[in-house]
DNA sequence: GTCCGCATGTAAGGCGTTACATGATTAA
DNA sequence: TTAATCATGTAACGCCTTACATGCGGAC
């Protein structure tokens, strides 16, 4: 499906979501419509694919069902094959390499990892996505520090860009942490 | 070669980067694997095929030249014409889907746009920059308060993550037009 | 009876990823 | 002379994007 893991991000979101709830494919199209979830994929033409894909791997199963009207839909449920490689991905640990190349995809794990994993190691994911960044913000501190007076200013500002982005993760990741903590 | 504009966001930095001084491939590479560039690409099965897709658009030109030894490089150097695509490229006004789903190009596109553009457009680019990111906040955040406590708890945090890094771009922007605006 | 929303798709194309291939040159 | 580094690629594959296609059902 994809490279390292076997889930492309928009996967991990079908998969997520059908994991929530039963849905068809026209729900979750909704759903990126109409919600910030959106901004993940918009497209028929990846979405209906993808689920195909899920199905064919066993990790969905779509059923003939009906909504409110006897339209033809498919309604896509979760497979416990399907549950145990999504359990599977979102406990992986994190490494330098997601931090740099697929941060949002951490966020989108986060974002189902309490209603998968539950609260612990939901914590711990942010801990260590809070430590893995630090230690990232720290080379590029280094590197912003050795060739500040090189750079050409917007280059040196669309670094710091970066790096700021990075400490406002590591700082959200904190809070998030507290939040989670005293809710338990 | 990418969708709307001509240009993915790996050939807009090679077409950059060589803008700023002609280079070799695997100066580029290296560039890639040592800075902080390098969260673009750092495969030369990525690089060498889109730089000879900017050669085969006429907009960069290689020449056989030689480092410190006599082995076989080529270096390229930006045409007229690549220059005049690079300026178009940079200078496109910004659409709210562009920061909803291509902010990264944008901070790509600011990177390169002072030396390219000048001083005023690139100010003129942040203030728009800062106003659409506004925008979407403003969307996001009403979205959030209609649908607060009907979210699980990991996707409200979530969704907080991304305004909070939105808010975190508006600043670091009217921190950056500050900046500029000190130096002229 | 026509138009809009529901619901699911297909087709073409592009680009990035991983992995592998190839040779030449310098340092040990 | 062996290994590492320089330097440039190719091949297979997967997934996303845009655009187009289809057909039913309800509302007016």
């Amino acid at each position: 499906m994809a490279q390292e893991t076997g889930l492309s991000r928009l996967s991990l979101a079908l998969l997520g979501l059908i994991f929530q709830q039963p849905q068809t494919g026209y729900d979750i199209r909704r759903l990126f419509a109409t919600t910030p979830l959106g901004h993940i994929s918009n497209s028929p033409g990846a979405i209906y694919p993808a689920l195909k894909r899920l199905e064919q791997a066993r990790w969905i199963r779509g059923k003939a069902g009906q909504g409110k009207t006897r339209r033809r839909r498919v309604v896509y449920e979760i497979t416990a094959q399907g549950r145990k490689v999504l359990e599977q991905h979102l406990a992986r640990p994190i490494t330098q390499g997601d931090v740099v190349w697929h941060l949002d995809e951490l966020i989108l794990r986060f974002a189902f990892m309490d209603q998968v994993l539950g609260g612990e190691p939901t914590v711990r994911f942010l801990q260590d996505y809070a430590r893995e960044i630090d230690a990232h913000v720290a080379d590029l501190r280094r590197y912003l520090d050795g060739v500040r007076d090189l750079m050409p200013t917007c280059g040196r500002l669309a670094l710091e860009n970066g790096i700021e982005s990075y400490e406002m993760h590591a700082q959200w990741a904190r809070r998030a942490i507290r939040e989670l903590q005293s809710n338990v």
